[in-house]
DNA sequence: AACCGAATTGAAACCGGTTTCAATTCGAGC
DNA sequence: GCTCGAATTGAAACCGGTTTCAATTCGGTT
């Protein structure tokens, strides 16, 4: 514990060979005669000697590391999603750099600046600024100057070179509109956030446009903006509870905070679900699963989610004159208890 | 994206003086004229020069980074801990890398090795093998081998020289106590995990102790060991409603995810909660308040939490001479639904 | 104008690896 | 035993910062 670090150097005094021939049997990147091979690594093993990752990526200018800047990791899609990135990256002899967004500017932007600093070979960025749709250009201008790395987003970021990983809304959207037509829905609302986010703006024109193709009325009152938090849909729920008349027999979430909120309010009036309203969500995390009744949610397949923004980031790290693509990922609706025949 | 990274000599170049004299500018280090120091944040800016903590680390041999290591942040507890980390850590200036061990020990090895080859300047271990109380000799002789900074756990890590903070479950079970006997319970069952564990064990002597100081009597098949995950709670619940005669009025579970399971147990078989069974559960994540009836659980003051975990990581650093401490967490139970008069 | 101590400044060494390149050693073939 | 090409090896440069130390410049005194 103060012992001072042991070098290559050390090893290689001790082992009667040059630093070179060290760092050969370190990375197997020549061949060194067996003999000194066995000696070094004697060595090596007998002192626990961990080369310096710092002092290797200076030389390198590779570090095998890729910032991943979450919007809130205490948010169970994001934790997930950062949990498969890691494993993903791993795989690949990464190392994924974490840090929280928390919907605090100033903290995005040190955090991006941060990781640039730890010279990371490639910046991914779930949720957070990227994930507005009128981009920022004060924002879409500072990750343009200070970002010298492979930049992958879930987000859109107008007039950003980078690689674009979205979720199919339009797919899923059209999975729930089957369900719940199929349980003879017509009077579906949508608890959404700002449509200033990107997601939220795409299931938002999907649900108008699912409306339409089965033909069933669009209602402005039906779409209520929220805030993705369970108070959010809490208060939602509450506002499209009180048209008593005009009531939907079905609420669609933006995600699943958002739905157990919606729970909890229509538990709270006496109403029923799935009996008296049926509620389907976003994100399939956990809480579907915990919330009584579970919930019909929209599955990502977060293993592949996570591998394909690592591969990607990899990918565009190696072959540095591709273009950026825009990737999908597919969805799958889970249906359980919280929605039923009307 | 594809041009060379600036360095300090490309600034010193530019500014005509040098690179001595840019570091300056940068760390603060020493003064310089004013003319110069203008010159030089000048073509700092123009480039958006951003130094590299990688070449830094190198000649500080300080790196400004502390090694997180939690069990999983897929669960609440550790996502809220985690991020209370990052937080304080930034606030001294410092950077956390966090990794998850996943129940999976040859991850948590290589993760620990991970960071120590990143020459994290402390390590943090929340959950995972430190918290096993019969310390496994092995793994105890790997940390002690390999580890050359200050170790701080929330476990006991038997025989290993580190900084122990630990959540003062005593309390936390006497508070549990003095509600439920004012509410009249006098048949108290504890959902626990593995005692091996050493929070887990803490809780179920702290639990056999207060049944003691209550003059309540101890039953065998009042403890059952389960798994700490919802399924686990489930089936663990399950049997103690399966005692018909003798089922107990109240149950305290190991965190909230066993209490979770536990209700969804009770509610399957039309048991109620909290009328006809109570249930306490400690972390108090926001897991708590989201299901029905809301948990009453034990809260710790996360922030304050994380700040120790820091704060005694940053401050090891600091002094490398100071003997480990161990200090403890306060708690306090938040009173919620789950809970009521037998 | 000369002098002195203090404030600036830059050259060079260092942190701990990797990599290039030239020198050395090796082994096969004659 | 000698020659030649191939395989090993080590010296030295490099990655991009910080820091030490000696040299230089500066401002105030006499």
């Amino acid at each position: 514990m103060i012992n001072k670090t042991v070098t290559i150097y050390d090893i290689a005094r001790e082992a009667r060979v040059s630093p070179a021939t060290v760092s050969r049997v370190l990375t197997s990147s020549a061949a060194v005669s067996s003999n000194k091979q066995k000696r070094v690594e004697e060595i090596i093993r007998k002192y626990n000697f961990q080369p310096s990752a710092i002092a290797r990526s200076l030389s390198d200018t590779r570090t095998k590391t890729i910032g991943l800047l979450a919007a809130d990791i205490r948010n169970p899609y994001y934790a997930r999603l950062v949990v498969e990135c890691e494993l993903a990256a791993n795989d690949l002899g990464y190392t994924v750099i974490v840090g929280n967004a928390l919907g605090n500017h100033g903290l995005e932007e040190n955090n991006v600046a941060r990781m640039l600093t730890q010279r990371v070979d490639a910046l991914i960025q779930i949720g957070c600024r990227v994930d507005e749709r009128a981009t920022d250009p004060e924002y879409a201008a500072f990750i343009k100057r200070i970002c010298r790395v492979p930049f992958i987003t879930t987000g859109k970021l107008e007039g950003v070179d980078c690689h674009r990983i979205r979720i199919d809304d339009a797919d899923a959207t059209r999975q729930i509109f089957d369900h719940l037509t199929a349980l003879g829905h017509e009077n579906v609302a949508f608890i959404g956030g700002q449509n200033s986010v990107q997601s939220t703006y795409d299931k938002w024109r999907c649900y108008i446009y699912q409306l339409g193709r089965n033909n069933l009325t669009f209602r402005e009152e039906y779409v209520i903006e929220g805030n993705y938090s369970v108070d959010g849909g809490f208060n939602c729920m509450n506002r499209l509870l009180d048209m008593n008349g005009r009531r939907p027999s079905a609420v669609i979430a933006v995600n699943d905070y958002a739905a157990v909120g919606a729970l909890q309010a229509a538990f709270e009036r006496g109403i029923r679900t799935p009996e008296d309203v049926s509620l389907v969500s976003f994100d399939n995390t956990f809480l579907s699963e915990i919330v009584n009744p579970k919930l019909t949610s929209v599955d990502y397949d977060y293993p592949a989610y996570g591998k394909l923004l690592i591969d990607t980031a990899v990918k565009a790290v190696q072959n540095p004159g591709e273009p950026p693509e825009e990737q999908l990922i597919k969805t799958r609706l889970i249906i359980r208890q919280s929605t039923g025949k009307i």
